[in-house]
DNA sequence: GCAATGGTTAAGTAGATACTTGACTTAAGG
DNA sequence: CCTTAAGTCAAGTATCTACTTAACCATTGC
């Protein structure tokens, strides 16, 4: 497997999973302990224990320890780097839509 | 009703694998042949078709066959909704922010 | 102190993933 | 017709993933 941008690999990987994204969903609300966001989920705590650390390697969240309670919270600037990378390929095919279009029918304003 | 949007598990997985990426890239800058995508990539040929299949069953790709050559073209609507997931919830973040900053420290000029 | 709460660690497992090779099929092109 | 290019299919395999259970550790609150 090529590796070229581990970090995109491991925040898409993340991504992709439902779990983690019901984690994800529940803290763009606020900060949330291990327990709390294990609520809605149907599976034991330690399974949400390693979603936890797979968002946690991916950047996507950050938790700290304060007595035996751990808060999860959500570090949106490595939400912001996967939404660019999508939006820069958008953007780069509509560019390219664009030159086409103006290849096959020339704009008469745009021509001298 | 048909499954038009596959689901956010399958794009985001899709793009969890910098191969397939460079196969987006690549496809960006308009169609191409299942083995021109290959060129760049260290694999075989039948390796590259695999990861064609999930770009495709995810709805990123769509490819059609002419002859003996199987031409891939991205699907960019596929690729907008998974950037509007991450958007909205980078926007629903943001909002809860400005909210908590309002309650905390509340803006003369927007009080009565 | 002791029970309950919240979390952590380790080990095991079924199923998925990312490849491979090799045997085929189809279709250009000379 | 024959060769080569492009792709497809099937099977095999090593590794990864998403869980589980069970034992364990660390705080909190009575």
């Amino acid at each position: 497997m090529l590796d070229q941008s581990p970090s995109l690999d491991l925040v898409f990987h993340a991504l992709a999973d439902p779990s983690r994204r019901v984690i994800v969903e529940r803290l763009i609300d606020g900060p949330a302990s291990v327990s709390e966001l294990a609520r809605p989920l149907p599976m034991s705590l330690a399974g949400v224990m390693q979603h936890v650390q797979v968002l946690e390697a991916s950047g996507l969240v950050r938790s700290e320890k304060v007595g035996r309670v751990r808060t999860c919270r959500i570090e949106p600037s490595t939400l912001r780097d996967a939404e660019r990378w999508i939006a820069e390929r958008r953007t780069e095919w509509a560019r390219r839509l664009d030159r086409l279009g103006e290849f096959l029918s020339p704009d008469p304003k745009e021509s001298s």
